[in-house]
DNA sequence: CTTTACAAGTACGATATCTAACGATATGGT
DNA sequence: ACCATATCGTTAGATATCGTACTTGTAAAG
């Protein structure tokens, strides 16, 4: 009578998923919300400038989200978002220092609920649960494609 | 420069959630959501009626989000609510017989895709991993209740 | 050159989710 | 009995997310 492996193990994903988002946005400064530390973290740690279509890919998420999680953070002067020379359509989006102070600040804040959760998991288990969840999100990235 | 492993494991739950929603939801009838459908197993599986304070504790999500997917629920006809007699403050809610119905319809639309996913990734590496994935919701759970 | 097809970004409507606040009802201590 | 406190469900406002459709610009086909 119980669900199938595959439902209990997505179901507990969506459980902890839900129960992290707000565990660390409530820590989060300048309001900022998970998705938008995200945006900011994806800069800081790979550099340069991107399309909203390449940060959407990146991220995982669609166009029409990345519009809204840009818009916001550029009206708090997290990014800077500018016409692309070279094509009439695109865009081009860097970070701004305040947005990497932002980030920083924001690295800080989480610092002590992810050494907690180091600390009371295991780095070690969380190390080898990492192969199997990539494997699970390719599988799932591939499913979308493929139809 | 690699981000703490605590945060990798909750960034790639955080995207298997995403894709994985959206790839479940696209294949339920009766437009169900994936929380409609989520409370529907819920009340086939362990039977009986609930209030929603209960519900939404099960489930994990806030009085707010379950008084919403009751609503909709209720409009589809999937269960009824009602006042409950001894208790003035509180309501009763019960699967209906199209509830139990849709909820049917909607574990075989699941089902390739579940029985995918225990091919690919191995229904055994699934099984290992829910034992983390459990401490890791007690984990969430508790820091959510602590404060 | 046109015309057609494709790509980038945005607008809109729907659902889910949270927090905060509220009214109604229960409960417990005095 | 009364009043303070707690609980139940709802509503309001914010953000995220998706899918769809639209505008604009580029590229390819004729």
């Amino acid at each position: 009578m119980s669900d199938p492996i595959a439902f209990r193990v997505m179901n507990e994903i969506g459980i902890i998923d839900q129960l992290g988002t707000t565990l660390f946005e409530r820590s989060l400064p300048h309001a900022l919300t998970l998705p938008q530390f995200v945006v900011l973290n994806h800069f800081v740690r790979l550099g340069g400038d991107r399309t909203p279509v390449e940060l959407a890919d990146a991220i995982q998420v669609t166009k029409a989200t990345m519009t809204s999680t840009l818009q916001r953070l550029e009206a708090k002067g997290f990014i800077s978002v500018t016409p692309d020379p070279k094509d009439g359509r695109s865009k081009r989006v860097a970070i701004t220092a305040q947005g990497r102070a932002a980030r920083t600040d924001s690295l800080k804040a989480m610092a002590r609920d992810l050494a907690d959760m180091e600390t009371s998991l295991g780095a070690a288990k969380l190390e080898a649960a990492l192969p199997l969840l990539s494997k699970l999100r390719v599988f799932l990235d591939q499913r979308r494609s493929a139809r």
